[in-house]
DNA sequence: CGAGAGGTTGAATAAAGTCAACAAACGTGG
DNA sequence: CCACGTTTGTTGACTTTATTCAACCTCTCG
């Protein structure tokens, strides 16, 4: 509960950053301790009654756009809450290609997967400046032993978790390119929106090859597919800022298609 | 904890299996209950201290091949282990399509979706006759907060479900036709040795179709794959009997490929 | 203002999906 | 136990889709 941010910061350099990592005690002390108090009240839920006047913090982090919180292979301690800025957690693959899992913000929780085998199986580079919430998880689940609402969010998050990955696994496995890119557009949108920004006009904080490795796309074919909502006015892409016309284009878009059914399979569908 | 497996059954009736169900008592009533010492042994940890000498039991459940556990939206309230047999879960896409998610099997947990909104976001079905333990999650938070050992698996067990998700996720949006097949072969063949079968030779409890819905391939590509290792010697299909001749050549059938990088990205990376 | 990273677009290619026809396996009842 | 209908799996020919490659554009920021 010492050094802050320093030590995380230290332990991953990343080149763009290095001038600004050394100073961490630019942050008023008050930016780097959260208290259990603060948390609470950011997830939305009660103090828990055993603690009512208890002093309890945990560590506010900052990171730089480009920094990485941790990486594959790193020993697990804790896991993240994303209190404000952008991110991105990739996996390396068998031959070495980067994949997008996830793009966290606000109120996201990160590096569930390191608690199976105590070290994290992604990674988690800030796309922003962000502060993230650090959350060990001894004593999370120390503190959910005696807060049962806190116990619930922890399971419930971490299904929520499970079940955004269910969806992207649908959505790879049956959806055209224009169907993914429309959907990632959806999903933004609505997040923006959930967390009071404009639904219609944001900046995208990846780049298109990072929007591509999340979709299980070409950098190229995402691409395309923007130029081509452009075209038929459901959007207004600029290099990274968009701005969306007509979400209902989208989500039809989205729900549309559906391909790789298999013909067989769909002649016998039908046969019934 | 009466009536076992009949409640499960009568709400979701399964045309080929009606005949079956009328008679669950048939089972004998410790094949029904299944202590926290069978679930501690099963899980291979040790008992709760406090427990020692407590009569605590939970249900277990059987299932016949083509019967539902549960259904999507349902309300949730278990979790599943699975004790033996196989199943499939499945998700049913915006369009109606079913995705498969999975193929769980001895060990196997299943139902963690449905915590976030207390109904299940999946289907399970069962491939072959089946017995499952039913966890209620209220009864094994409670445990779990007097067990720590049950506690810290159920934590592990949970995040083992989200890396499971996340290499899938890493695979569909990486590999191409060939790999994706010999990946399901690899792991089919590592779980039934883990499961103490053959890891050589085995029977599919799944279809083509299925397959190529878990893989995000059309049946026939699945079936073309299959023909093409046959025909290398790689392994040997007759109809859903599979032996394996050599696994090192699907292990690089699988770590090997990687297509959509994108020429463009694929030439920066190598101008640096 | 210039270099380099990031983004767009067209043309060619490769990969997987689609359609169709057939074959093998399954299981149900005569 | 065999015959028949149904379901499941295979294979070839063709089409569609997305990737690949290459050239060019445009932002950004140092």
């Amino acid at each position: 509960m010492n050094s802050p941010s320093v030590a995380v910061n230290r332990t991953y350099p990343f080149p763009k950053v290095v001038t600004t990592i050394e100073k961490p005690e630019s942050h008023g002390s008050d930016s780097c301790r959260f208290s259990l108090s603060d948390l609470c009240d950011f997830l939305g839920i009660s103090m828990p009654s055993s603690r009512k006047n208890s002093e309890f913090y945990f560590q506010h982090l900052q990171f730089k756009s480009g920094q990485k919180v941790f990486t594959t292979g790193q020993d697990f301690s804790s896991i993240y809450i994303v209190h404000s800025g952008f991110l991105k957690t990739s996996s390396i693959s068998s031959s070495g290609g980067e994949q997008i899992l996830c793009f966290p913000m606000k109120g996201d929780i990160m590096g569930v997967d390191g608690i199976h085998s105590k070290n994290y199986k992604s990674e988690v580079t800030a796309l922003s400046d962000c502060n993230l919430i650090s959350l060990p998880l001894k004593t999370l689940i120390l503190l959910a032993r005696e807060h049962s609402e806190l116990e619930e969010l922890m399971y419930r998050m971490i299904s929520s978790e499970l079940i955004r990955e269910q969806e992207m696994i649908g959505i790879m496995g049956s959806q055209n390119a224009e169907s993914r890119v429309a959907f990632f557009l959806v999903q933004l949108s609505d997040r923006f929106q959930l967390m009071g920004y404009s639904a219609k006009s944001f900046i995208l904080r990846m780049s298109r090859e990072e929007i591509g490795s999340y979709l299980g796309l070409s950098m190229e074919t995402v691409s395309r597919s923007f130029s081509q909502f452009d075209r038929i006015g459901a959007i207004n892409v600029r290099s990274r800022h968009v701005s969306i016309n007509s979400k209902e284009v989208l989500e039809q878009l989205f729900k549309f298609p559906e391909s790789k059914i298999g013909s067989t399979t769909k002649s016998r569908m039908l046969a019934k």
